[in-house]
DNA sequence: TAACAGTTGACTGTTGACAATCACGTCGTT
DNA sequence: AACGACGTGATTGTCAACAGTCAACTGTTA
């Protein structure tokens, strides 16, 4: 746990210990602050929190539930694991489910959403020309999903994007993959704003196999190495 | 509460308090003892299950992460219910979901497993004979998913199912649609045991679009009625 | 009678202490 | 030296008590 450099200061509202813990907890496993494997001690999370272990321990079962952590009786608490396979899997189904979802943002997008989406982009052109970094993919996904105005949907989606964001944090994505994804996801907009449905969907699904290329290339060789927090619990 | 008769009597292996307390919640909700809008008590709970409100607490959590409860800071928490849209967007996504998951399980099945989908079928077709009941029917769903090999996918699925059965737990099905749902599931099979991936997909497209309707047309007018569980906590 | 402030009871949120379990190191035996 | 029983410290699991919040009830006032 000396993931975490100090006690964190929580600005004390009006939310509950267990919300702001949990907010705080995800945070830091998907800001990579607490890494894939790592254990989480109940004792030292509580200390830093400045709360109690209750608050703690119902963040992780909450925590646990949306496929963060894995709970172990007995054992401890860590950030989850990810092989190969699981990753193949994630792929898979977001496959799937993110091309229906594009096809049906075209169909179903406002045109206010429509701006939203092209703004997103814009800015993330700025920031990799200038800074060269390659910021908000995820925003980009995540207001596709958004425009198929079906909550599920856009649940389902959110949760294979987290959990690929964990299981990739360990991969990198060279400057001409990030070039090239931005002219992916500048294709899919423009297929979105002529309500191209079909071929919004095809795009998408280009795009994402384009990226699980990459993902399954630039993978640390040790991805599904033995994994210290087991199966179950 | 007083959906629970009396004492609950919990076997004490080497399971926690908690994860007896979150199967045992699990059935009691899935089951129908508690109805959807209906609060949860957690003292009562606690003295139901004989342990104290932490681990119950514990377990609240995880089922409002699994959509099953909806968790009101300083309410309570209550049984989810859900509008009619809802239903619909959760019929969109399964339609996608499982008809993609029957393609791969028509192409990635083994023989046992194609073995174990007609058994359970032939069991449902005799119990509908004598009995007149339709059962398994989330089972046959849950087997064709477990045939894709894909984890995420069958626990994407699994998710969808669980929740349309609490979604459903107030409408009917007649004994001609249970006949029709079995002669649909038959061809499904027959397609899957065929490898024909396009036509198994197609029939669950059909099989999963008529029973929308039928959940449709026999559910009770007030689903989308007062929400006494709000929206978020 | 209607509206409002204060009170009260029930429930959830949080805490610190205690119990149970596990991992590891130590010691003795073969 | 290798192996296994044992004890010990650390960590998780559980509990009971306390604190804070909310909703309903009461009585008062215009």
């Amino acid at each position: 746990m000396d993931g975490i450099p100090g006690k964190v200061v929580i600005a004390r509202g009006r939310a509950t210990a267990r919300l702001q813990s949990t907010e705080l907890l995800r945070e830091l496993i998907l800001g990579g602050t607490l890494a894939p494997g790592q254990r989480l001690n109940e004792v030292e999370l509580a200390a830093q929190f400045s709360m109690s272990r209750g608050p703690i321990r119902e963040s992780l079962q909450t925590l646990a539930a949306e496929g963060l952590v894995t709970i172990r009786s007995h054992k401890g608490t860590f950030v989850k694991t990810f092989t190969k396979d699981e990753l193949a899997n994630l792929y898979e189904v977001r496959l799937v489910l993110e091309a229906y979802a594009c096809r049906q943002a075209a169909l179903r997008r406002t045109d206010a959403e429509a701006e939203v989406l092209g703004g997103l982009l814009d800015l993330t052109r700025q920031r990799l020309a200038t800074e060269g970094v390659f910021l908000y993919e995820n925003d980009f996904h995540l207001q596709i999903l958004a425009m198929t105005h079906n909550d599920v949907l856009a649940n389902q989606g959110r949760y294979l994007l987290v959990q690929m964001a964990l299981a990739r944090s360990r991969s990198a994505s060279s400057a001409e993959r990030s070039k090239a994804a931005l002219e992916e996801h500048q294709a899919v907009l423009e297929a979105i704003c002529d309500k191209n449905d079909a071929h919004a969907a095809d795009l998408m699904e280009r795009h994402l196999g384009k990226s699980y290329e990459n993902a399954r290339r630039t993978l640390e060789p040790t991805l599904d190495a033995a994994d210290p927090s087991g199966t179950s619990g």
